[in-house]
DNA sequence: TCCCAATTTGCAAACGATTTGCAATTAAAC
DNA sequence: GTTTAATTGCAAATCGTTTGCAAATTGGGA
């Protein structure tokens, strides 16, 4: 069997090099913020606020304070929201100097997820923006069906 | 200057059509049902319930009344779903015997949208199904840019 | 090592979109 | 017209997310 793309072999950043990004830019390194960045870490997949919450050990951390953090690692670059249209947004880490684009394959009845390597060609999106003369031009794109268990 | 996608001339179907598709399967036509209709078939755009309501003359019917038209329209496939990813539904009429399938471009300053034909390439689609046992495979496709008007 | 100021947190309340329970109303068939 | 199931309005409930504020904490400097 040759790799699929869900087998990426994306080596996870150690907590320090995350927490060092954090000093770098001079937020603090508190408790809350590494518990999360540990999380996310060790859960290479979209996770909700709430999956986060439940994955710290209890009273770790107030949810209200993920949220707030879940908000500068954005704004940091260090986690993209995805959205896979069932209202609650979802985070994964971005691997530093990386942009973190790219999509997933959903299953609609198990909620599956698959990192999909392709992405919406460029030339094409090249063409839509000139054409209507819009500029920094991006896409959200994510795939759904059933996954083989659920069928 | 040639057409453009925004320019299609989908011409809107009368009020009387919408309702006796809802007639034809056995569904009431009622005074909040057609207004809602009537202000979705006068604007081919994507609107939030708000905005509907917001169309609607005042006191002709119900926020809630509009949230439960919208199900029944999508379930009926009268109706079509859109995520612009601010976390209000947006909905557009769908021609009959069609699947509404299409994609916007929205400008992220001014919320301005416009209708896309490009789509992302059915091969690839497949191909992503394939490879991973996944049937049933759809997409959710947005492009998000600025718009001339707010460069 | 201790101190200070700015940052960050917990908690509870506020929010906006959406859903729901329920009694009153209404469309459509008889 | 009557009848009945579908539909509505209204208010309360949910859910994800945000925010005000006082208390706790971090990191730099004395």
């Amino acid at each position: 069997m040759k790799p699929q793309p869900q087998d990426r072999p994306r080596p996870e950043p150690s907590l320090s090099a995350l927490t060092s990004r954090l000093r770098r830019q001079a937020h603090k390194v508190t408790g809350p913020r590494q518990a999360v960045l540990e999380i996310l870490r060790r859960h290479p997949h979209p996770l909700t606020n709430r999956e986060i919450f439940a994955a710290l050990p209890p009273g770790q951390c107030d949810l209200a304070t993920i949220y707030r953090a879940m908000h500068l690692l954005e704004e940091m670059g260090m986690v993209k929201r995805f959205d896979f249209g069932d209202g609650a947004a979802r985070f994964e880490l971005v691997g530093e100097g990386d942009d973190g684009h790219h999509h997933h394959l959903v299953c609609t009845r198990c909620a599956e997820v698959v990192e999909i390597a392709e992405c919406f060609p460029g030339e094409i999106e090249r063409r839509i923006a000139a054409a209507n003369g819009f500029k920094n031009v991006t896409h959200k794109l994510e795939f759904f069906g059933v996954c083989p268990e659920c069928q």
